[in-house]
DNA sequence: CGCATGTGAGACATGACTGTCTCATTCAAG
DNA sequence: CTTGAATGAGACAGTCATGTCTCACATGCG
């Protein structure tokens, strides 16, 4: 039974110090194992024995933010209605991560020569596919490749989520302008988007 | 007179040493001092004779990559004609310079603390009058301030740049398809840029 | 109370990169 | 040839984060 109690306190725990990592290493990515530690409350040799490491603690922090995209991506209904909406559906559920989702994707440019995780291909795919819903019905433009639409969809996100963290944009817009500029793009086109837009 | 011939040979050995640098670390952001030598073809202590660490070698490349935008931002002389061509042609005369300019963005985002060179206050303020000027003819939008577009253009040439290393886009649509989505986005809207689109 | 478990604090060794130094070599100019 | 300058190679200490360890303390349970 006490084993039972163990294993309980010790996942909520994680999950606790998993979220305080992802807040401080969105604004300082090249935070110490001390500093993560400080900032969950907890002592430096603690966060070792429930991460051995800063490897297994990114590598956590990416099965997170697979989890958390993949979530948004299931809540956000690709397959439903026009592709445009669900496109909006899907940025507005990952807004709340995209400061997580900033940090791995710039820890991806540093890894380089080792294979990503299979999560992240899979994430891309539905993505990409919702993308290419959207050309096949006739919504999106078909000479900008679905591969590009999805690296420039994580890119707005992760620029937006900076801006923000420094101060150069609201908050408040953040979905706004990540998915105006996406789907409309900057020019005047008298879109039934950009009519009704302030 | 050898005291000038000296000068000279310093400075183009800096300028070559400077390029492969920037060719080096777009790939590899955390290389060494000694890779980043040895890329230049030269020894790690004459790397050190010409930039006193690692952090003069990134301000040098900083200074570089501000001149190269600079240089590119009055090539493509963006208060001449209407502002979408302006953006056209800004992008293609930054193209050859994205590697470095993703180096140097993700850069940014870790010094954090330190305030940023002023070069790039500059240029930021250069770009975003362009988003402001094709706000003002009608041209562009107004529901996204210029500040964001300005950060989006970033966003998306380092994602861009990432891309075409990692092999997921084509070298050769890389103007394209940034200025494509920046100024159209990806909804179909029949305008004429999109009207001769493959 | 006695005991066990989880924890914090800190010491310690390790590894990687850096910055500095010396010394031998090369190369071009006088 | 001789000399001076730049370079390459390597040694060296310093720094910083990491990973591991020990020990003392506290909390909870029997």
């Amino acid at each position: 039974m006490s084993h039972m109690r163990y294993c309980r306190l010790m996942a909520v725990d994680r999950d606790h110090v998993l979220r305080s990592a992802a807040a401080l290493l969105t604004r300082r990515s090249t935070a110490t194992m001390d500093e993560v530690a400080r900032a969950a409350g907890i002592s430096r040799a603690t966060l070792h024995r429930q991460f051995a490491g800063r490897e297994a603690l990114v590598r956590a922090l990416e099965e997170l933010g697979i989890a958390e995209c993949e979530a948004a991506l299931e809540a956000a209904r690709p397959d439903e209605g026009s592709a445009t909406d669900a496109v909006r559906r899907l940025v507005a559920r990952i807004e709340p991560h995209a400061g997580l989702l900033a940090f791995l994707y710039s820890e991806n440019q540093l890894f380089e020569g080792e294979e990503q995780n299979e999560g992240w291909a899979r994430i891309d795919e539905s993505i990409a596919g919702l993308f290419r819903r959207g050309q096949t019905s006739g919504e999106f433009r078909i000479d900008l490749t679905p591969a590009w639409l999805t690296e420039a969809l994580y890119g707005l996100l992760a620029s937006a989520a900076w801006a923000v963290a420094e101060g150069r944009v609201a908050p408040k817009d953040f979905t706004h302008m990540i998915v105006e500029l996406l789907l409309g793009g900057v020019r005047r086109t008298g879109s039934p988007a950009q009519r009704n837009a302030t």
